[in-house]
DNA sequence: ACTTACGTTTACGTTAACGTCAGTTTTATG
DNA sequence: CATAAAACTGACGTTAACGTAAACGTAAGT
């Protein structure tokens, strides 16, 4: 007598609207995802509800954080390609491996970038702030408070 | 009589194309941003050819540097206004200086963001890669040594 | 002055990434 | 079992961000 296996994963699963709750976007726009070929969420019959589990929601979540750095549905492709491959596949592997590396050196660079970025508006708030406090005397109580406490965030912004 | 002034400003200017020559895209995209009023260069007739003095690339290089992460030029358009405003117009100081502040908050968490995808990355390449080097035994000369140039590259991009 | 390359405006075309119905079918619940 | 809530499948609509073509003016070299 098989008993039902007791050590069946417990991989949690989710609903359409639930994943579209959790990240904010509509269920149109994961079926999008889905037309895109980016996911493949199980189904029972052909016809009834998908069934999305962990590696999809991980997918997901990978779509929207490449989205929201800019990167287009096309090029995300490539980069999710990297997570399907089986590396016991012995063949294109060497392809992978330097995209993977290439991908990793661009995030390099895009951290760099954001870093100077940073720099030129905390230089620029500076100034801004440097003129602001030249003529406060003529500013009422409240105004020189909210300069201060301006004052505190902008040094503070500036040791990290 | 009046001589000409060899103080005259030699500010370097640009045609649309040397622009989009430099920068890698299209007059038509440049005359895109200055219909939505990001750019306004100057003209001798309103006719003639526009003028891009140092100011107008350094707002356009603003532009594309927000696209590549992922800005719409609307919300462009708001990070765009932080540089104009006269400083010594003090009203609306407290909302911009916030504005800015908050900017900078935003792109730290970006920041902090890319980081822990990196180390998504390399954390994968080197799974992958050990996978790899696992059974390098039956493989030939040249991708035994493919796999540690691998090994290499991905040691020394985990030590920063 | 002539040509040639570049610039300008106007206006319609295009593509990605969904939004928005409408009509139908599943799934959950009293 | 009934019925309401949620999902499904087309299919067409929309918006941002340009592309593209036509028709014309202009600046620069020969």
């Amino acid at each position: 007598m098989p008993l039902p296996d007791a050590n069946e994963k417990p991989s949690l699963t989710f609903t359409i609207s639930e994943l579209a709750d959790e990240f904010g976007i509509t269920p149109r726009a994961i079926r999008y995802y889905e037309e895109c070929g980016f996911l493949s969420p199980r189904r029972k019959t052909p016809t009834s509800q998908r069934v999305y589990d962990e590696r999809d929601r991980a997918r997901l979540k990978l779509i929207l954080r490449g989205k929201r750095f800019g990167y287009s549905l096309a090029e995300l492709g490539d980069i999710l390609k990297l997570y399907e491959i089986d590396p016991t596949q012995g063949k294109q592997i060497r392809r992978t491996l330097e995209y993977g590396i290439r991908h990793i050196q661009e995030i390099d660079e895009k951290i760099e970038e954001l870093q100077e970025i940073r720099e030129e508006m905390l230089e620029f708030a500076r100034s801004f702030l440097e003129i602001l406090e030249a003529g406060k005397d003529g500013k009422s109580r409240e105004m020189r408070d909210e300069i201060s406490g301006a004052r505190i965030i902008i040094d503070r912004l500036g040791e990290s």
